[in-house]
DNA sequence: GCCAACGTTGGC
DNA sequence: GCCAACGTTGGC
């Protein structure tokens, strides 16, 4: 089991419209390293920590779970959508989705602020991309780091830890590694 | 609303 | 393959 992190902005859709609707579709990621996590390494059953981006203050607010493994992010193919890119189709989708459910609204959100503050050098959250300046809007986690995020929201959860991360996944080397895209016409 | 940092594009 | 220009993210 891994577990994650995903940034929405909540004034687009919040945690609160998440448990309103109990699950939901996580379209419109259009960064090739969220979609390659989203793609390739989220499971059934991972946990997700759900982050309010845009928000006053910014912070992590809730918990979700992955109810559906990655399939083609529909959205992009809707001229309509604001996610919509002409370079993807049915026959070779660029974008994918998963499913994530509802689990709970934590009992105080964990601020930015405090997440930044067990970012530094040798605090439990050394090394997580939303501590720093990395815009990555899904993000691996540790399952300590995920125990110390619920504990300081009050959450009852606690990480799953039959396998930690997916394999060669280093969460404090996530906001460098290139990623590798397979050769494709430029845009004219 | 501003704007720095980030991530991508595309000319060379 | 470099890197300037551009568009976006996201904190403030």
């Amino acid at each position: 089991m891994a577990h994650w992190l995903v940034k929405t902005e909540p004034d687009a859709f919040s945690i609160a419209d998440l448990k309103r609707l109990g699950r939901t579709s996580w379209d419109g990621v259009r960064n090739y390293q969220a979609r390659n996590f989203m793609r390739d390494d989220m499971q059934h059953g991972d946990w997700v920590l759900v982050y309010h981006s845009n928000a006053k203050p910014p912070g992590v607010v809730g918990l979700a779970e992955v109810v559906r493994t990655a399939y083609a992010d529909h959205t992009a193919w809707d001229p309509a959508s604001k996610y919509f890119d002409e370079l993807s189709s049915p026959q070779d989708p660029r974008w994918y989705m998963v499913d994530v459910g509802f689990v709970e609204v934590f009992p105080q959100m964990v601020p930015l602020d405090e997440l930044r503050h067990h970012g530094e050098p040798g605090g439990v959250l050394e090394g997580m991309p939303v501590t720093g300046k990395s815009r990555l809007s899904v993000q691996p986690v540790t399952p300590d780091q995920f125990d110390a995020i619920v504990a300081m929201a009050g959450g009852k959860k606690r990480a799953r830890k039959r396998r930690s991360l997916p394999a060669g996944v280093q969460p404090s080397k996530v906001a460098k590694p290139a990623v590798a895209q397979p050769p494709r016409p430029r845009a004219r």
